[in-house]
DNA sequence: GTCTATAAGAAGATAGAC
DNA sequence: GTCTATCTTCTTATAGAC
């Protein structure tokens, strides 16, 4: 039961009903009840991981009776499932595109900070992703084998390219990605952790301004390129 | 309710019985049982957090009736205690000490490849940190806000005096410890997705020399510090 | 479409036999 | 010390009234 197949079958789901034409709209409640379900079920799974998370919570937080939650989403797989839809469309429309044409320090400091701004913008997605993958990628193990595995060879490939040609410095490009991956993800999966040490209440945005100019500086010093001024 | 308070708790359920001094150590099986469910408990929160492991699995993981295991710990809390115990006892005793007089780069590359020996060495207690603190670290909390803070605070003190008197590049201490973590962590917490990507079975201990070597030469000419020949 | 009632099972925890 | 039996509560899921 792959990622695909599920993603399929909730679209099915979602599918408007023919034949009801009306002028108010038909599915009105639905999508914003399907919309609120999907927000609770975010905070509910990306806090507590798929077997930890519970209808009932969602169903409190999305402020329906648990009996509305299934009507909507029939069991809580079909949920999970439905999240990762709208999180993985929306990692492929925003993700870094860098090309062999493309300048390394530009292109890299594009990457790290649309990174740190995802993680600005949407935690919970990025602490869900993490659950899902300390929990064993039940769910999206075919989707890292696959999808990720190819866009990860891509950009290695292309800062490969950028090495070869003595642009950059040598480092794994692979590793490289890692790094960039894991330290902006730490800003949202980690939340709770810098706001304590930092003692602090809340993030601003300047305090994302600020950890985007730090991983920039020291990653692109790191890689033997000089920060742009963009 | 804090770590400390609960520790003491679980050293007194420690305790050794007086008055039974037997030539076969007494407490032999008990001491057998408890490890046997301490490491059971650490596969069994580490994959799942606290609200989604189950009493029913860690006993199965230790091969224990369940009542064994509510025997030995009386309820669920106390097992993740426990766990907590020992993982905070291990990261203090490892934990790198950098000081002043120490030489910047051989200081930061003690602590990245200590900080990535302890991911390959236990991952579980790295996930299992993750899963808290991801989770809003409703155990830890008091810990991260005194113990860790003050830990990162003179961390950041020494890194920052090595910034004053000119031997190392100009950049926040303690975005620096952050970015250390995050991407030493990340091979233990990120585990399945890195293998996956990697197209990899599992870890071979050279898959860590190489991240380490990656990060030391990354983020050491990241800080404008040439790594040593250690 | 919505919600109450409830089945069926699993969870944490305890009592008490051995 | 160990383990079976059991209590209570909670969980997912369904049936069916409105």
């Amino acid at each position: 039961m792959t990622l695909q197949s599920e993603a399929k079958l909730s679209q099915i789901a979602e599918a408007p009903v023919k034949g009801r034409t009306r002028r108010y709209r038909p599915g009105r409640i639905r999508e914003r009840n399907r919309e609120r379900i999907i927000a609770a079920a975010e905070q509910e799974f990306a806090q507590h991981g798929f077997r930890g998370a519970t209808i009932q919570n969602i169903a409190e937080r999305a402020e329906l009776p648990k009996s509305n939650v299934l009507y909507y989403f029939s069991n809580k797989k079909r949920i999970y499932y439905a999240l990762f839809d709208d999180i993985m469309a929306r990692w492929n429309a925003v993700f870094s595109e860098i090309r062999p044409e493309d300048d390394p320090a530009q292109a890299l400091e594009t990457f790290i900070r649309t990174k740190v701004e995802m993680s600005r913008r949407f935690p919970l997605a990025s602490r869900l992703f993490a659950q899902e993958i300390i929990q064993g990628a039940p769910f999206l193990k075919d989707h890292l084998r696959t999808s990720m595995r190819e866009w990860v060879r891509g950009r290695a490939g292309v800062i490969q390219q950028w090495i070869d040609e003595g642009r950059m410095a040598q480092v794994d490009p692979v590793q490289l990605i890692f790094l960039i991956w894991s330290s902006t993800q730490h800003y949202a999966d980690f939340q709770v952790q810098i706001l304590m040490v930092e003692n602090k209440a809340e993030y601003e945005q300047r305090d994302f301004d600020h950890a985007a100019d730090f991983l920039t500086a020291v990653i692109l010093r790191g890689c033997g390129l000089e920060p742009t001024k963009q």
